[in-house]
DNA sequence: ATATAATATACGTTTATCCGTATATATGTC
DNA sequence: GACATATATACGGATAAACGTATATTATAT
C-alpha cells in the first residue's frame, strides 16, 4: 500500500480535511469532538473526512474510552512529511487557521488527553 | 490577490495539472505541445488546465512565435515553493513521472526553446 | 489571400465529490 | 437493563470538477 503524491494532494485539497490535518500537525493529537468544536462543523462531516484520511493512512486513530484520538501517521514518507510541513507554514498565515486554534483552546469541557503520559 | 494553501493544493490535486507542473519544475520551461506530447493527452485538456494554473498565478506564460511557453511563477510565496519542491521529491519516485520525462526527451521536432538565451 | 500549425475557449454532458439527515455501534453511567 | 455520550456509516440528493468535441484566435509560410 504505497501513497502517491497525487493521492495525498487530493486529500489535502478539501478544506475540512486540510484544517483537521493542520490542527493535528500543530497539536499532536485530537479527538473527534475537539475537531468538531474547533472547526465549527457537524460531527458526521468530521468523522467522514477523518475516515478517508485514515483509509489512506495519513492519520492513525486510537481509542481512549469513549473518545477516539487521531494523529498524523508518524511513518509517512519523507516527501509527504515535507509537504505537510510546508503546508502548515502557509496555513499559519491564514486567519481561519488562527481562529480554529483559538476555538480549540477555548473549548469548554475539553476531554483531557493524557494518553501519551 | 493572495494565494492560500487550500487553493494551491486544490490545483495540485488533479493529475493533469500535477504532472504538468512537475515537468515544469524539472525542465524550467515548456510549451503546450511539449506537455501534450509528454503526457499523451489531447491539447484542449492541457490548455484548459494550464489556464487554471495561470489564472491563479501558479505559472506564467510567454509567447514565442506560435508557441506559448509556460513556467512556474518565480515569485511564489516560500511555503508554496516548499510544497512544490516536496511534491517533486515524491513524484521522482513515480514510474509515471519518469515516463513523462522520457517521452518529453524523445519528442521528435521538439521546438528548440531558446527564449532564455 | 489562403493555408497550416499552435493554442485557447465555449458548450453540453458525464463523473466525482461533498453534503445533511438518519441510523448504527461502542462506551460509560445509573 | 435503560439512558446518555462519542463516533461511525449508509443513503439519496446537490454541487462542482473534469471531459470531449467543436470552434475561435493568433502566428507563420507560401
Amino acid at each position: 500500500m504505497k501513497l502517491t503524491p497525487n493521492e495525498l494532494l487530493k486529500l489535502l485539497s478539501d478544506p475540512t480535511r486540510l484544517r483537521s490535518l493542520m490542527l493535528l500537525m500543530q497539536e499532536g493529537e485530537l479527538c473527534v469532538c475537539e475537531l468538531t468544536h474547533a472547526l465549527g462543523l457537524i460531527q458526521p462531516k468530521i468523522s467522514r473526512h477523518l475516515a478517508s484520511l485514515r483509509d489512506m493512512q495519513i492519520v492513525i486513530d486510537q481509542r481512549a474510552g469513549q473518545w477516539i484520538y487521531y494523529r498524523i501517521n508518524p511513518r509517512l514518507p519523507d516527501w509527504a512529511t515535507a509537504i505537510l510541513d510546508a503546508t502548515l507554514k502557509g496555513m499559519k498565515l491564514e486567519k481561519q487557521f488562527k481562529d480554529d486554534l483559538k476555538k480549540l483552546h477555548n473549548m469548554p469541557n475539553r476531554p483531557e488527553n493524557q494518553i501519551c503520559a
